[in-house]
DNA sequence: TGTTTATTGAACATAGTGTTCGACAACAGA
DNA sequence: TCTGTTGTCGAACACTATGTTCAATAAACA
């Protein structure tokens, strides 16, 4: 029941899973991953698993976590939702692993967790731009968007240059796709 | 094998079924629900279900199908991506119960496919507009846009009359969210 | 070193999946 | 209304995975 991070035998366990299942997930999608296939991938007994994590998701939750906390930080620094796109290619293999379209069918935990993580950074600088438009609305569509978009660059295995696609998320993001090139004047 | 929809015992199986699957995903996730659930609550045979449905996903795309094919025609036809909120709100139930956050962690096999149709018209809008951004990245990037809103819209149990939710969608869609007031005059 | 404690491995009950098959009932067409 | 067809029933089956228990063992800690 104590089962500290002090003990060496915890963390080799939990270190061990958590890469179980981050090589299954790369082979085959996380649905049709069983806790058999982590058990055996990781050559850990059944019930030590179950010592350890309640089911399948929260053992994907723990391999996100790490990473999940230094974006947290990082997005707490920052006011740009770009942040994400360093973050993520900093951590290439998770993102690819954790994110990409081989989990679920178009969505997955860490999925979730990241739009949550963005649609907070969005309402940040949201709210001190005083629309009349709501907050939440407004949130979710441009987490989504900026979500849509990493997810895409992680499936195309970060081909684009992050330069490059920072710069596309920064156009699309603050423009039509015309660009700066708008068909009039301000009208209204 | 036949299973022709002129047989009467054909339609009421499969309405049936489809009607259970609805239901059920409206009080719990579409991921907890057993094909038992579904032929307990239909009062179909367990080897009846096999003879229509490979598994429940095939049951849930056909819950879908009849309300998809409508929407593709719909956006076959319109430009607009606005086209999608106006079916949704036409079809209210089937989107509750099949593309809100219940099911699934954020995604869904409907999910999924809505994200394809609205991508492909996305596609065709900025096929005409001459940038030089990567097409899939755009539409990748706006479809996802699109989808959130849409989901924040069915998750809010359409709160928004459907006039308003196409006007923030076009305000989005179109410029930052400060609206028409661009930082200057084309640069560049 | 001795003590604590995580891990093991096997066993178990439970639950869902997907298939088969004979008997039955509902159907379409004449 | 009759007749042959065919979808449905329901029970049985093998199979796979889940989640729990427990005594024995091995590894870690101090």
């Amino acid at each position: 029941m104590a089962m500290t991070d002090s003990d060496r035998r915890v963390r080799r366990t939990r270190r061990t899973l958590q890469e179980a299942l981050t090589s299954l997930v790369l082979e085959k999608s996380y649905e049709r991953i069983t806790i058999q296939d982590v058990l055996d991938r990781a050559d850990v007994g059944r019930s030590t698993f179950y010592a350890h994590f309640r089911d399948k998701d929260a053992l994907l939750l723990a391999c996100f976590d790490d990473v999940r906390e230094e974006l947290q930080r990082d997005f707490d620094g920052a006011v740009e939702a770009d942040a994400i796109f360093l973050h993520a290619h900093r951590h290439r293999r998770v993102y690819k692993a954790l994110c990409g379209r081989r989990i679920g069918v178009g969505g997955s935990v860490a999925h979730l967790h990241l739009k949550r993580l963005i649609a907070e950074s969005v309402r940040r600088q949201h709210a001190s731009s005083g629309s009349d438009l709501p907050a939440d609305a407004v949130a979710e569509y441009r987490a989504s968007a900026t979500l849509g978009l990493l997810m895409w660059w992680v499936d195309t295995d970060f081909r684009e240059p992050l330069e490059r696609i920072i710069r596309i998320h920064q156009r699309l993001a603050s423009s039509p796709v015309q660009a700066t090139v708008t068909t009039g004047p301000a009208a209204g």
